[in-house]
DNA sequence: CATGAATGAGAGTTCATTCAT
DNA sequence: GATGAATGAACTCTCATTCAT
């Protein structure tokens, strides 16, 4: 029993190391700049190495849009212990802005990225996007339940809210909202929030 | 004069075959694997031939993403003729959704591809990208102005239409909304504008 | 006859426009980046035009090679008017070494370049050259006469002296003497001529 | 042990085989004629296969500088042995010219072939190339303080001697020289490499 | 006389992947 | 478990040259 639990925890640390490699090397070069050969000479293995533990690139990116999806979750989910039904939405919008403007790489295979992981995972790796998604779904059907916002299907509210964000990230991580630059930036985006959220969330 | 008139539109004809070429092989395999060999391969020309009408692959983008812009711009162009405050908003709203999931390729190189086009139009393919963008922030400025829209700075208001309406089509282009099909979808995306769109544009 | 005539003195203006940009590319971008197509753009012509005046790339070169004999064959001769022995031998050497670093283009197509030159002229070309050596082989002879250098065979230091001055032109115009520089270059150059030919030439 | 000094011992052979092949094209077919392909072939290897040994072009071009410059050092510098001051300077001369004919190939990258070795070596290949021009500066000044070459500043002496053989070289390596053949030329460069060291060279 | 259009051949380089050891 | 060695396929781009018009 020993022998064989050391030796799964080895084969899972190596490929934490993998996945951890193949991150930074997203963060640093870029999507397009990660390859099985840089990544294994940052780890100073050999190339073949790395399909010992992977099948091939896909599960790679597979694996890390999975981790970012419960990484993605767990963080959202703090603002489930807001209980003020107006704040709670306003955070959770808050919160995916930041969590996408900080993790663009994660952000970026998450919900960007063309669909590379076809073979692998198809649903499983989206229970969690899936359950992001819930706590945006269960904050509006909240924020109605108390009167802050409008009754109705929440569906409709709680996809638009979602857009709204998603949105946000996606233009300036993809480089469109380039003529306005650093502290600025920062501010049309708080101050977009804001003003959004106010008309969809009711005093 | 005829004859040289004829070389014109024969060169012209080329250069769009092989822009249409690109924009399919977008469609069909994704940004990053459009190559020139087969653009070429595809319209039974070697790739040499390729470069007798465009200078590089950069400049095939270019003037994809600008031919984009422009199709855009005069589609969006089209609300400004809608003289009732509210309804401008929101016919702009569902315009820019409709523009984005009936061009997917065109929409894909103007807002969502990473980082096209170094060296060719750095400014010029972008000034109908921002005089679209104008078209919704003084369709903003006149709904303040009628008191339909809470006042205050456009900036922020038009930013959030503008992110709100590129998450719905960057979500659905890129397959994020998986879960919902076809006429569900649709009718999913036409709700989420309405009850967005309600609740900036006051009655 | 007046227009056969005419016809005859256009197309070798029209030669003469060739090789005189083909002669400037070689100067501004190097022997390897002359290429049909950047001659045709300069003359703002197209590539099939050059190949109405000239079979192929090679008779280009040939042709610029036989020009570069003739001119230096014309400037060499210069020196025969000198009547001291001892100082037509040193003006010769003198002005060998200025004309090869002061038409490197063309000093490099006669006595460099990995003779591109097959079809071509193969002897043609090669009868300025050969007469330029024999102004310096009658500089020797008739040194040999006067008594300023030593009696013998005058081909052996023909050669020597040619071998010496071109040994100078190559190895700076290729860049092997890079640790010396601009005026300090010029100085040793100047008084390597001197001593060596002192040596050879006897007072 | 045993294991990992064969694969060394593989690896470098198999170095060896793509730079003797390298070698062997440039014999055959000049500077720029000398493509990874032609290599790739050549060795019965795909063109991938040369990027595991070698990181460019450049860096292949560059090792068969150095090994050239390492073997004419370690050639010319067996004439320091000879004590006799007039004959270490006429040894060297010989010994110079031998090895240019001998090993064109390598005297080519050296000494003639235009700008190659960005990156690489930039100034350690050159090592052994300034310390062989350092060997017959030596010789020079060892004949000076003899007596036997005319005093004075040795630089002038040893960049003209320098010349005097690189022109022989270049000029017969070159095709400079087709109208003197075989064992004639042979004459004519010992003859003339005789006369100039007599002068320059006293008794 | 001039050329627009086309191309085959070739350049250097990178990649994901395989497989015998 | 690890890897050294290898490769086929792909990439963008440039070149000298040809030929029908």
């Amino acid at each position: 029993m020993g022998i064989s639990e050391r030796k799964e925890r080895e084969k899972h640390e190596k490929r934490r190391m993998i996945l951890d490699t193949a991150i930074q090397l997203f963060i640093d070069e870029g999507y397009e700049n990660v390859s099985i050969r840089k990544i294994a000479d940052k780890i100073e293995y050999s190339p073949a190495t790395i399909y010992l533990y992977f099948q091939d690139k896909d599960e790679i990116l597979s694996n890390l849009q999975q981790e970012g999806f419960v990484k993605f979750y767990n963080f959202l989910r703090q603002a489930e212990s807001v209980t003020d039904p107006r704040e709670r939405v306003k955070e959770l919008g808050r919160m995916y802005v930041r969590f996408g403007l900080e993790h663009p790489e994660y952000y970026d295979l998450m919900f960007i990225a063309r669909a590379p992981m076809k073979k692998y995972g198809e649903t499983k790796e989206w229970t969690e996007g899936r359950e992001s998604f819930m706590v945006l779904h269960r904050a509006v059907e909240y924020a109605m339940e108390k009167g802050v916002v409008k009754k109705g299907p929440p569906m409709p509210v709680a996809f638009g809210l979602w857009s709204f964000v998603h949105g946000i990230v996606s233009l300036v991580n993809r480089q469109r909202v380039n003529e306005v630059k650093g502290d600025d930036l920062q501010a049309l985006i708080n101050s977009t929030i804001d003003s959004m959220l106010n008309e969809v969330v009711h005093t």
